[in-house]
DNA sequence: GTCGCATTTATAATTGATCTAAATTGAGAC
DNA sequence: GTCTCAATTTAGATCAATTATAAATGCGAC
């Protein structure tokens, strides 16, 4: 199971689904975003966007990703300690985040299964797991120490 | 199955085994995260260990806190987009992420198991599985929109 | 046109974390 | 004890991601 990826026409709809007021660098974001498909840092946005000529402000890539995690449009997973990804992939998965170079990519939770977790804390609700399967490179050479 | 609390006395013979040198400021900081226990940030161990009058700069706590970590004496925990928190259990558990308030809480992996996960990327081993379950406070109000 | 509101923008400010270069300390040789 | 070298600590400067601020802009209602 991939991650839906949108044709440019879809996007308004994707935008109005979600309550959000489209406009022109809030449709240019989410076209960057769901016609690829991926993870993405807000910088990797900013580059997007405005690859052949500026279009929208480093703030308004701020607001605008803010705005569309807030209304579940896209995801923040955070794994880096220096920097935020969002998310284009909405349905449920996990991920390898590949330690030797910061690179995510998708499990599926499709076939993934959580057993044995505890109740929740009395009043709390779920608002998601996330599984975060940490990988480096193979090395040959062992821990010397 | 709770996190290991330390005795003031095992800090030493702790840090030993894991091939780190004792100095003052090093056991100080352990000391403070091991007799406790529990999670955090750069910022906590700064305040927690220079309570009563200065003894370590930030500057060490961060270099105490990323050599701890390498050397597998404790463990960082990525859910805060502002700041990494240091985790003094090193058993291997899972965590609640309190949204609303910015918590982390232990959850042991005794019980929990997890299936379906797809084979490792080529070239690629397990470095270690992160579940983080998101949770926040139960609101009647569901969202009106 | 212009009033009002949402949005965008440039810029400054904040903040956790890291770097630098100098000072201090520790452990062994003598 | 004291010399020496390497390890450690330190204050302060610096960095990069993000957020805040306050001024423009766009757009529909009238």
């Amino acid at each position: 199971m991939k991650a839906k990826i949108y044709t440019a026409e879809e996007i308004p709809g994707l935008l109005r689904d979600h309550g959000i007021n489209a406009t022109f660098q809030r449709l240019e974001i989410a076209r960057a975003m769901f016609t690829h498909g991926g993870h993405f840092s807000a910088e990797d946005v900013f580059t997007l966007v405005n690859g052949d000529q500026p279009h929208v402000s480093k703030a308004t890539v701020y607001n605008t990703l803010g705005l569309f995690a807030e209304n579940g449009l896209i995801h923040q997973v955070i794994v880096d300690p220096t920097k935020v990804f969002y998310d284009a992939n909405t349905l449920p998965h996990h991920h390898f985040y590949n330690v030797s170079t910061g690179t995510l990519s998708d499990i599926s939770a499709h076939d993934v299964r959580i057993t044995g977790l505890p109740p929740l804390p009395e009043g709390m609700q779920m608002d998601g797991v996330d599984v975060i399967v940490r990988v480096r490179h193979n090395k040959k050479e062992a821990a010397a120490s």
